[in-house]
RNA sequence: GCCGAUGUGGCUCAGUGGUAGAGCAGCGCACUCGUAAUGCGCAGGUCGCCGGUUCGAAUCCGGCCAUCGGCUCCA
């Protein structure tokens, strides 16, 4: 029995240490190593993060949080927000404070100053913070009443404070933290000292709203990030600049892949080698929905006003759409595929033996996003989904759902991308009674644990006529996006009085479900590119092979070599141009073509190519059929 | 939509009140060359658009358009 005098802490590792009550965290922390003791930022005690100033007067597990720990990682930013928050307000006295998390790789603080900041203040401000660092200041917590807490912020003229103090709860005693000459109102917990800071970043400026809300006032925003050693920093600011390099809409640009103009803003121009990425993919598609049972449609971009009021896209989704009036008579550009297909599937009467009907529709889309949204192909306002619309009987629908979840997978490995699935329920906006969103989640739920796989639950994020099941697929930089997605829906059958006639001869009500895979071909395309930073597979290369001739005595017999390749299908480009080799594999590197075929007298004497490979480099001379071969293998195989 | 920044040849960028520049790409000529840039020459821009100030505007002012970074990961 421990003595009363006595807490028992139990550590992560499963041991069980003893220490007098009172003692304090950072005490703790010292008993395990001199190494913990250097790193220690805060800790976890029974779940709950508290400062290293904290002491223990009870058993209690405790988890000491360095910046390995994502919770320790998270207090190392948002000190350091605090200490952006300082030296914003010596250099801007009178600026008012609003809020300053830290997020995924860094932090920001929201400010209301009386002139907003430039890029040249961000100097000036980590500057300031320097000294603050250099000057070792304990953070320190204070603990006051509300009204108190009022007094004290109101008093200072911080009113975002005071707007934040009111909304807590009335009983609720409440912390502050001090540092030198500046006190914030903050749950905590903090690091010891601002010493511990050892390499800032200050990333950009925007405007936000105060409290995410266009109808409230924009504040401005400083974006941050902090780490404990300069070599981290470093790393993470090339990781940002190697997604830079990366970019989309540069290397769009680069490639001759796509373009956007002025004169459409949101609206995506393919050029020619864009093209051929996107067919390649198409194909792809079609194939692979072709090997599933699936029926390919094409449904109509405008069509009348009555046909979506019916679908409830009137009501819920009217903020979204494009409207136009033909003879007089108001129609709608659709911003959705769903409805089209419905219409074809009541074109005829379906027997229960015919479900599941699955119809695919690689389906133009528009929708109108506020300007400032866009972004290269990635937010556009016109895209092509490819979409299907799955009817089925409603015993059909986990083994449907399981389907569908399989072809994604099947697709998200092909090109090498991991992926995270995620699961939402209704929305405040939502069509429809609430035990058939309880039915329509559930069916999900169960598809998904009949699968095996894990999930994150979004309460809330759902479609307006159901809730769906979202894959997050993570790139080569650790960025996510969200791809494909399936939708179960009991609704829009119940709009359109959709029915197939069962095994009793009597009508009854289909299931539907709604899902795309690659999301937007425009998307899709985008990620692809950041991806591979432009240099696609063989199979989706716009052009896959270039020869290039050594001088123009070797013209004729590298022409006979492209028309060989172009006639097995080959996508094949000749580089004739009086240049010198170098120059010209300089170029084709460039172009992030996947191969190479030089051309010598050699070449022509042994009626060879000599083969170089964007990758590896000279793989030397090989008959042409054998590289033919070869580069049809690795197409057929979809090598990434 | 809102806040801030930006807009100069196909691309990347210089030029802050006095006759529009460079590199790359393109075209021509010479060289006929073996795995990431041969040399010389030529052509190419109503400086995003509209208006204003001025003897004079890419440059200063106003409006518009577009692009870029953002617009709750909540003390």
């Amino acid at each position: 029995m421990a003595d009363i005098n006595e807490v028992r802490v139990s550590l992560p590792d499963g041991s069980v240490r003893e220490y007098p009550a009172g003692t304090s965290l950072w005490e703790v922390a010292g008993s395990i190593s001199p190494r913990l003791t250097r790193e220690a930022l805060a800790a976890m005690v029974d779940d709950r993060a508290v400062d290293l100033s904290y002491t223990l007067n009870r058993d209690s597990s405790v988890r000491i949080l360095t910046f390995a720990d994502e919770e320790g990682r998270r207090v190392y930013r948002h000190s350091t927000a605090h200490v952006m928050a300082q030296a914003v307000q010596r250099l801007f006295p009178g600026v008012k404070l609003a809020i300053g998390p830290a997020i995924t790789d860094g932090f920001y603080y929201d400010f209301d100053p009386s002139e907003p900041f430039t890029l040249d203040d961000l100097a000036a401000i980590e500057n300031e913070m320097e000294k603050i660092v250099k000057a070792d200041l304990p953070f320190e917590r204070y603990e006051f009443s509300r009204p108190e807490a009022l007094a004290r912020f109101k008093e200072s003229g911080q009113d975002y404070k005071v707007e934040l103090i009111k909304e807590l709860p009335e009983d609720e005693v409440l912390s502050c933290y001090r540092q030198g000459d500046f006190l914030d109102l903050c749950t905590g917990p903090h690091m010891p000292s601002t010493g511990r800071l050892k390499a800032v970043k200050l990333l950009n400026v925007a405007g936000a709203y105060w409290r995410g809300d266009e109808k409230n006032r924009m504040l401005q925003r400083i974006y941050g990030t902090s780490f404990p050693k300069k070599s981290m920093l470093d790393e993470y600011l090339f990781r940002i600049a190697e997604a830079k390099r990366r970019d989309h809409r540069k290397l769009g640009t680069e490639l001759d892949l796509f373009s956007i103009q002025d004169e459409g803003p949101g609206f995506v121009f393919f050029h020619p080698k864009g093209m051929v990425l996107r067919n390649e993919l198409e194909k792809f598609w079609r194939e692979e929905h072709r090997k599933r049972g699936y029926q390919e449609i094409r449904t109509p971009i405008i069509l009348n006003r009555a046909l979506w009021e019916q679908s409830g896209h009137w009501e819920h989704y009217r903020d979204n759409m494009y409207f136009t009036k033909i003879d007089g008579i108001d129609y709608a550009v659709k911003p959705m595929n769903c409805p089209g297909s419905i219409l074809i599937y009541k074109s005829r009467l379906h027997s229960y033996r015919d479900l599941p009907v699955r119809m695919g529709e690689l389906g133009l889309v528009h929708r109108h996003e506020l300007s400032g949204v866009l972004h290269g192909l990635m937010r556009v306002r016109c895209f092509t989904q490819d979409d299907a619309h799955i009817f089925m009987l409603p015993s059909q629908i986990k083994e449907e759902i399981i389907g569908v979840i399989d072809l994604v997978d099947d697709f998200y490995r092909v090109f090498g991308f991991p992926y995270r699935v995620e699961l939402s329920t209704k929305p405040q906006k939502a069509m429809g009674a609430g035990h058939i969103w309880e039915l329509a989640t559930g069916a999900l739920q169960e598809a998904l644990e009949a699968r095996g796989l894990d999930y994150k639950v979004n309460e809330g994020d759902g479609a307006f006529y159901g809730p769906k099941i979202d894959f997050h697929l993570e790139d080569c930089l650790g960025r996510t996006w969200q791809c494909g997605t399936i939708q179960l829906d009991f609704l829009m059958p119940e709009k359109f009085d959709l029915n197939y006639v069962g095994e009793d001869g009597q009508k009854h009500r289909p299931v539907m479900l709604h899902r795309v895979v690659f999301g937007s071909m425009e998307r899709f395309i985008g990620i692809l590119t950041e991806h591979f930073a432009g240099a696609f597979p063989a199979w989706l290369a716009p052009v896959q092979v270039r020869v290039l001739p050594i001088t123009d005595r070797q013209g004729e017999y590298a022409r006979s070599v492209v028309d060989k390749l172009l006639d097995r299908g080959i996508r094949v480009e000749l580089d004739a141009r009086n240049e010198k080799i170098g120059y010209k594999i300089r170029e084709a590197q460039a172009r992030k073509i996947p191969y190479m075929l030089v051309t010598g007298d050699k070449e022509v004497q042994n009626g060879t190519v000599a083969v170089r490979r964007r990758a590896q480099g000279d793989l030397g001379p090989m008959p042409l059929d054998r590289f033919e071969e070869m580069l049809q293998e690795e197409i057929n195989k979809k090598v990434c």
